[in-house]
RNA sequence: GCCGCCUUCGUCUAACGGUUAGGACACCAGGUUCUCAUCCUGGCAAUAGGGGUUCGAUUCCCCUAGGUGGUACCA
């Protein structure tokens, strides 16, 4: 059998759109499940959308989000764009003299012809057209051109393009491995431009030349391809080429249903990453936006999906992207990760929100105090908050309070239920009490959970009615971290502070 | 306008032509709990409309509606 092989072909425009991405798992999911090959492609034909560092940008992404592909373009370790595998380039702008060769193949067989005709003719034509409520497509007047005719222009100097000769009659059929059978007709087919002014190919042409080369197997891409495929069915039957197998992906969709686009929210991959989504899930989720596995399981690692994966159980319905479930599945990946990791990450969100410092690799400064603090410690805050974060950005609220010099609330917040002023006041100066002949070395969650709970027995006291005032006085806030495990992280002195601060204040 | 594609809870999605139309997120309620979160239990909520075919349509066919993509010397 053919060997399976697959290919992500974005043009360098800009960012990664959330929707690429997906098409580059499911390119990437394919072809792994099948133990074959991934391409990078860059197909960047049209110079004057070009956008600097694109590619860079798109290499390092993709390397990041762990789609590795086994030839392409990629990026040194200066970041420099330098050629992967053993194929290339794969880059179309420099593979001009390849289209060119294949082109006049074309013209030779009489399935491609000049085109001389100007911009404002064809622009006052399709004018015409819409006028009339045709459907505005080239009206054939370079078709007939016979070879003096052209050979002349062409001494003239005339600019052209070249267009592909689409048959008058007839139709185009093909299986998609979507959508099933695709039926258009040749007369709805426009006689496509293959080959620019400037001498670059278009997509079409350039697209089905290189899957040609390159051996793909399996042209998956988005749904907005489904109908040019006929034209580039048309180009591999001119060409006497062996067709490719089309599977064409549902559309991600803005929650109007239009097509996902950068005005209604984020949509570059690595806004996302900013935000401290986790690559995991972003992949995660994007999986489940347009397939099922056909079991109810909805967490998989790379691995696990590369296993599932097949393009049977792809839909055809546009989904909208609506992350109210990435959260969720984000929050599953940050809980199941180790704390090193997760303390990493988590840094960088520390420092911009301007909570501490980093003083060198592995030491940092609170910003309100000056104190320093390692590694270590920074795990330890940070395992506060596993379990009911949601994304890594939000890390900087979150542990405001542990690194304020000086907590802000308001004083009410410090009563539980019914208690009164007094009754809390009370209970945090008999908390004060315990907590003073605590031994430093014993300020451990468990050990000041016993020593609280005794506490509690003893004055016949309800939990709340002492944990909570502690709580609040250690947080200030009304939902948090429980009590113990901040006043292990605060330690001893700060525990003290913060309760007579409570104390005063009530 | 023309051509194509699509349509199941708010969202992501299941369901050989026979199911009380299933799951997940979100939401709500209860349990665990000092609070929040986690975790567990339960609840709410859908086959776009109309015709066929069939003993029986979410499922097959047709029409309508809506949505969306394409209609470039952009990809």
């Amino acid at each position: 059998m053919k060997k399976i092989r697959t290919r992500f072909a974005p043009s360098p425009t800009g960012y990664l759109h959330v929707g690429s991405l997906r098409t580059a798992l499911y390119c990437y999911l394919f072809a792994k499940h099948n133990e074959g090959d991934f391409v990078l492609r860059i197909e960047d034909t049209d110079k004057a959308r070009y956008v600097e560092g694109s590619i860079e940008n798109l290499v390092k992404i993709l390397d990041f989000m762990g789609l590795e592909y086994n030839e392409g373009v990629s990026a040194d370790n200066d970041g420099k764009i330098v050629q992967k595998g053993n194929f290339g380039p794969y880059m179309q702008s420099e593979r001009l003299e390849i289209y060119k060769k294949y082109v006049d193949e074309l013209i030779e067989n009489d399935y491609a012809y000049y085109c001389f005709c100007s911009q404002e003719r064809l622009g006052k034509m399709r004018k015409n057209q819409q006028v009339q409520k045709l459907a505005p497509m080239y009206d054939g007047k370079c078709r007939g051109l016979n070879k003096d005719e052209v050979q002349k222009l062409l001494n003239e100097k005339t600019p052209y393009v070249v267009r592909l000769k689409v048959p008058k009659e007839g139709f185009v059929e093909f299986k998609d491995l979507v959508y099933g059978k695709i039926r258009i007709e040749n007369k709805t087919i426009d006689d496509q431009v293959i080959i620019k002014s400037d001498g670059f190919p278009t997509y079409h042409l350039a697209n089905v030349v290189d899957d040609y080369l390159m051996e793909i197997s399996h042209v998956i891409r988005g749904e907005e391809w489904l109908p040019s495929t006929p034209k580039h069915i048309l180009l591999y039957k001119a060409f006497g080429w062996d067709m490719p197998e089309f599977a064409h992906l549902p559309l991600l969709l803005n929650p109007d249903k239009s097509k996902l686009s950068k005005r209604q929210g984020d949509v570059a991959v690595e806004d996302f990453l900013l935000q401290g989504y986790l690559p995991e899930a972003l992949l995660n989720f994007v999986l489940l936006l347009g397939w099922n596995p056909k079991t109810e399981e909805e967490i998989f690692s790379l691995k696990e999906m590369i296993q599932r994966f097949e393009l049977l159980g792809v839909n055809k319905a546009g989904s909208i992207f609506n992350t109210e479930k990435l959260d969720w599945i984000n929050g599953i990946y940050i809980r199941k990760m180790n704390l090193d990791e997760l303390t990493k990450l988590c840094v960088p969100f520390l420092i911009e929100a301007k909570l501490i410092k980093e003083v060198s690799s592995i030491k940092y400064q609170v910003s309100s105090t000056d104190e320093e603090i390692d590694f270590e410690y920074l795990k330890k805050v940070i395992a506060l908050e596993q379990e009911r974060m949601k994304k890594i950005s939000e890390i900087g609220e979150s542990v405001k309070f542990i690194f304020s010099d000086k907590l802000d609330y308001e004083k009410e917040l410090l009563i539980w239920k019914k208690m009164t002023i007094e009754d809390a006041k009370n209970n945090l100066q008999l908390v004060f009490e315990e907590l003073k002949n605590i031994d430093e070395n014993n300020f451990q969650s468990e050990k000041l959970l016993e020593i609280l709970n005794d506490l509690v027995e003893k004055n016949s006291l309800k939990r709340g009615e002492v944990f909570w005032p502690l709580r609040v006085a250690l947080t200030g806030l009304k939902g948090s971290p429980g009590p113990f495990e901040v006043a292990e992280v605060l330690g001893k002195e700060k525990v003290l502070k913060r309760i007579e601060f409570a104390i005063e204040k009530l």
